[in-house]
DNA sequence: TTGTAGGCGTTATCAT
DNA sequence: ATGATAACGCCTACAA
């Protein structure tokens, strides 16, 4: 129930002036060994740690980074959030996480909150809503101030910040080769993101691939309300002869998922599909999906050097636009 | 890149006193209404935002809760997360979050940093080694301090520290009555947390239900190494007659899952699954798995309530241990 | 109605 | 070798 010691009561207690203290918790040369040791142990013994409050001000440096992500109960997400933890950490760096919920306003109030000066930098990825409604002026309103900003996964024209994302065009035309190689000539793509950056570029990717590949027909199904995705999904599956279904992020993934097993199909021998999903999702399921690995390891990691980078170096107006190559892993649901 | 604009530079720039800024920008009802007006414009104009820093170092408050959690991947964690977000958004205050990955030294070094002043309280729940190794010294030098800690979901009587949590005793007790209810004879418990207080209270119940129950035989498979225990599981299911599982977590509860869909087993004929796992579990699953609801929402509310509460008031000596009840929520996997 | 001084806990600079 | 002072940005008595 004790307050936290301070310098100066150190330096009351001890008799001396609390410059000498703090020359002495730091090993001051210019300090006798016997008073260093005298506080050092004084120090110890009360427990004394220096307020951390007190030397973010000092130093205009929280050593905190900023993190606003869509969805904690996405994997992806909590992944991503996970690595930059840990990164972070290693850098000795705190983070303060906000969740916006895919919501534009928790968006906006987020990015409000920590640009007064409680972090050092900000890790961000924009809420679905924010590009439903096409809003990006607090993003604008942030880049005047000398706030680092990352933008990881969802990148698009409108947020010149530096980015972290993944290869969208390559890692679906590479699903589409894959499954067109074991045969499927109808394909269709499921997406809960038909508004997100991402959402329409996987789309774009995909309606290239069928424009390439005439004799492929391709059936896009797009809806962010799940339970209106799912019946899209049902009705296509039923009543048509699908071979493959391509899930362009972890909701329209596992709706793809639950129709098959629904509808009792077999994965190996009638339908194929492949997903932006993870290993923590296979995790828990069973059979395991096929999926499109962004390494969000990989993501949380450059995320965190690039903001540290930029914190250290200062704010410069080069853009660094990092893409990660994503690879096809194969299981059993698609062979 | 401009460095975010002060009172002081305020003052310059209107020729005004610094405290004359303070106190129009606060309202004061000291400072003329013209002035005010000047002042305020100005300010918004040059997007003055008071530095969040300065404040808690001014206030001794940081407006800040740090919630130290085992692992953001596990769902239930990620729920209980999420709405401790909401909350102590509602109230005002941040979240500045550490995952320990269920490992001691990192809660050993995460309470470190967040009592040096960083957070007006703690959240957090206590990792699966800190059971396992039974040290508890960490927490115990923080209970001198006067930030408030409260312990959700993991709470031990180690642990004197006001706390939320789920009744294991009555929850394992109502499930097993209604497998019971349903013809179950043959009871699979499946644990992957052995150690963990919540983990051990579990067995307790079971094997109390067991005890009272001569007629139905108990199996107590625990490991906390994934691959094991699944192979336990399988053994087990493979060559007993195996009427219903429970798994007392979620890893436990989804490698039960996986086992039945490996061996092609059928839920609502052969074998029932009842499993510590939640709502969010549930969307990525098909077919559902029957859940104690355990209500993270719930938990992540009223740990938030709580810890306010003792940042308001002081911290007080006498134990707040508020205990949630959970309900029984059955789905195909059980019936 | 406005301005001055002090203090939150530190460190760094400049005396003594 | 030690101590006093200023500064980080803010607020709030208290003076003027």
């Amino acid at each position: 129930m004790n307050k936290p010691i301070t310098i100066k009561e150190i330096a009351r207690d001890l008799g001396v002036s609390f410059s000498t203290v703090s020359k002495s918790l730091n090993d001051s040369s210019e300090i006798s060994e016997k008073t260093k040791k005298k506080v050092k142990e004084y120090a110890a013994l009360r427990g004394y740690t220096p307020n951390q409050i007190a030397l973010s001000l000092k130093n205009s440096a929280t050593y905190t980074i900023g993190v606003i992500i869509p969805d904690i109960q996405n994997s992806f997400f909590a992944s991503v959030l996970k690595n930059i933890e840990i990164h972070a950490k290693s850098y000795g760096y705190r983070i303060v996480t906000f969740f916006t919920n895919e919501k534009l306003k928790e968006e906006e109030e987020s990015l409000k909150i920590l640009s007064k000066g409680l972090v050092d930098g900000l890790i961000v990825c924009p809420s679905d809503e924010t590009f439903k409604k096409k809003k990006f002026d607090h993003f604008n309103a942030i880049k005047n101030m000398n706030t680092p900003v990352l933008v990881f996964d969802r990148v698009d024209e409108n947020l010149e910040f530096d980015s972290v994302s993944v290869d969208d065009y390559k890692s679906i035309i590479s699903a589409l080769d894959y499954l067109y190689e074991k045969g499927a000539r109808s394909i269709v793509l499921a997406s809960a993101i038909p508004d997100v950056s991402v959402g329409k570029k996987r789309k774009e990717a995909f309606e290239k691939f069928i424009k390439d590949n005439p004799e492929v027909e391709g059936i896009v199904l797009e809806s962010d309300d799940n339970p209106v995705l799912q019946k899209m999904l049902l009705e296509v599956v039923e009543t048509k002869k699908v071979d493959a279904m391509l899930g362009v992020d972890i909701e329209s993934t596992s709706l793809a998922n639950s129709v098959v097993a629904m509808l009792g199909k077999n994965y190996k021998e009638e339908i194929s599909l492949i997903g932006y999903v993870n290993k923590q999702f296979n995790r828990l399921q069973y059979p395991r999906v096929s999926y499109i690995n962004q390494y969000p390891e990989k993501i949380g990691q450059i995320a965190v050097d690039m903001i540290v980078d930029k914190i250290k170096i200062g704010n410069s107006n080069l853009l660094n636009k990092e893409v990660i190559e994503t690879t096809l892993s194969i299981k059993d649901t698609s062979l």
